[in-house]
DNA sequence: ACCTGAACACCGTTCAAGT
DNA sequence: ACCTGAACACCGTTCAAGT
């Protein structure tokens, strides 16, 4: 029986202020921001932050749990009670999740073919509930029997990359015209 | 009256030899490829680089030179003589072009709007063929009403980033996906 | 007119040495 | 158990000195 052992006072308080300093560093300066950077930030050496996050992917993992949390119980939540627009407050929660920081749309579309990825796991659950939730708009009729749930990534991480390179608005808009375009029934 | 000078045969040599390493590093790396391997490459020193090319955008602007004019010839051709599919024919070679290397469709789309880019004059150039084509289809009735050169600009980006962290397959289903909501009449 | 490469400032990542 | 920071390998960019 494994007892998670309470960490040590200067440990604990390390990796908090590495992670609000990395928020603050990747919302300033995207997700590729220095490392070096954040340390320093976070006034401990540069070590320590790779004894606390031994990736870039999984100092950004640890960012993202909350926010993961959130959007999972959404996910879950719009597939216990139907409603009509389930799959498009979907895909407009998970883009604006995926637009975070810049360049974590990138970070996500690559993370879910690679499993190497410490974002691998949360990638195939954002997956997961896509594809659960266009199976079923699927059978109701609501979207054209040839949708898949690659076509819910696909539109996620595209509109993600548009808010961060273009505008939130050319995002919104590029989801409006997809979700109508998967609304056609004739084929 | 102001004459090009011949260049000196050395400096033509190295220019050619710096395009052609770069076509090569970028096609394998992205366009993100570290400048001292392209000059490496070349077999010159990295100030000979940054004299032809003070700017990687440069660097890429000049790869892109042949390219762009055969798309621009296409976009006009599409302008002059009417089609059917001519909107939908000229976003898959746009996103075709946008793809080329990985990590430029991030450098056009920030291109668009920074007048400091190099690649900003090309970039323009696009938007504005986009933008008479989707006006003429607006005219005919091809798509809805309120379709913009914005949208033709957001799908082509999105797709070719899409190509990028996803495949082919994906960036083509959004296209697909997008045309049949911009068809959609009734708003 | 063009090329060279040292110089400067910066970064990712590891790991021996400390406490 | 955790932290430090030097060490290594690399990069972007500039510019004085050469030819």
């Amino acid at each position: 029986m494994t007892t998670t052992r309470r960490p040590r006072a200067d440990a604990r308080r390390n990796y908090e202020r590495l992670l609000a300093e990395a928020d603050a560093a990747f919302r300033e300066g995207g997700v590729e921001s220095s490392l070096e950077s954040v340390a320093r930030r976070a006034g401990v050496a540069i070590g320590t932050l790779y004894g606390h996050f031994p990736t870039r992917r999984a100092l950004v993992g640890a960012l993202l749990r909350e926010r993961n949390e959130g959007l999972f119980e959404l996910g879950e939540r719009l597939l216990a009670r139907p409603e009509p627009d389930a799959l498009a407050t979907w895909v407009r929660a998970a883009t604006a999740h995926a637009a975070a920081y810049s360049g974590l749309a990138a970070l996500l579309a690559d993370g879910l073919d690679d499993e190497t990825s410490d974002l691998h796991a949360s990638c195939r659950r954002m997956a997961d509930i896509g594809e659960r939730l266009v199976a079923r708009a699927r059978e109701t009729g609501a979207v054209r029997p040839d949708a898949t749930g690659d076509d819910v990534i696909a539109l996620t991480t595209a509109a993600a990359s548009l808010h961060e390179h273009r505008s939130a608005a050319e995002a919104d808009r590029l989801i409006t015209l997809t979700m109508a375009g998967l609304a056609v029934r004739r084929l």
